[in-house]
DNA sequence: AAGAACCGTTGTACTATACAACTGAAACCG
DNA sequence: CGGTTTCAGTTGTATAGTACAACGGTTCTT
């Protein structure tokens, strides 16, 4: 497997094309498995909010290309919930800046571990090395779409 | 950065952890840019039947780890949008055998180019080692998930 | 000051999904 | 053989997640 470039450009994207739209369509699933408590996107918009220590709305629609109203909707419910709140931005009343509770940064965290245990359970075969070279690839492939300026053409 | 095993895999599984969640977040809004014009998931159901020449539907709801129901469903839309066809098994009276209609070969073969362009292009820049690698490493990743039994708790 | 641009909410609609209850068919078993 | 269990698929019901459109305040621009 490693005698030089016998695999072709074409079955390498294939296959590429392949697993990681397997994993897509599996990752619902298994993110309802290591935190079933919090509505999944919800969870990533909280886990969001927390890792800029505060963000407005309008930042999580354009980062994860949704809909503002989407966005509104979630923080709604994460505010229900208790574990956001809003704090209307004193030099702009139009923005409210949303912060996680003392609530919403402890389930973070617990969901963090676990998912971070299941993580680590997974990988726990790969040696250091596939490790860092597994990361670098994704890194390199989602750093390189980003770009893009995507239509936010949804499925309604 | 090749010098050797200097980053440690705590550091690496965090990387992997976050870029296949951010992958699959986006994956979704990405899939439908590719093909807009068929539901998505059906249509990767529809691609399952394809490659498998015919299948049930409790195979795919089990490929996929989606619910009967679920998978019902979707497939009573392929069917109105006259994509497959049910062919009633003769040994079982239980099953009906799903296959792609001509229309639904030719759906898939048209999304199947876009979609396969679309990753060409995005992976345009990496060499073919490169892509091989990345391709080995992702197939690692999803083949090793496979066999836990995944209790199926989707979100409700 | 008038209009444009922006932030967020709400009304409406649709897809994807699950679980539960059900029908019909086949298999098992005593 | 006949009863029970198991399997395949459908339908009822409920929920999350999402988009688009229309709107009400706010701020910026000219």
């Amino acid at each position: 497997m490693t005698g030089g470039a016998e695999v072709p450009r074409e079955a390498s994207v294939d296959v590429i094309q392949r697993e990681l739209t397997a994993f897509a369509r599996r990752a619902r699933a298994a993110a309802a498995r290591v935190h079933p408590e919090l509505p999944l996107v919800s969870y990533t918009l909280l886990a969001h909010i927390d890792e800029q220590r505060g963000c407005r709305a309008t930042d999580l629609a354009a980062h994860y290309l949704l809909d503002k109203s989407t966005v509104s909707r979630q923080v709604a419910t994460l505010e229900r919930l208790g574990l956001v709140e809003r704090r209307p931005a004193p030099d702009d009343h139009r923005v409210q800046v949303l912060h996680p509770t003392e609530a919403g940064a402890q389930v973070l965290a617990t969901a963090q571990t676990n998912r971070h245990a299941a993580y680590q359970e997974r990988l726990r075969d790969w040696s250091a090395d596939d490790l860092a070279r597994f990361a670098a690839y994704l890194l390199r492939y989602n750093t390189a779409g980003t770009g893009g300026s995507l239509p936010t053409g949804n499925p309604r």
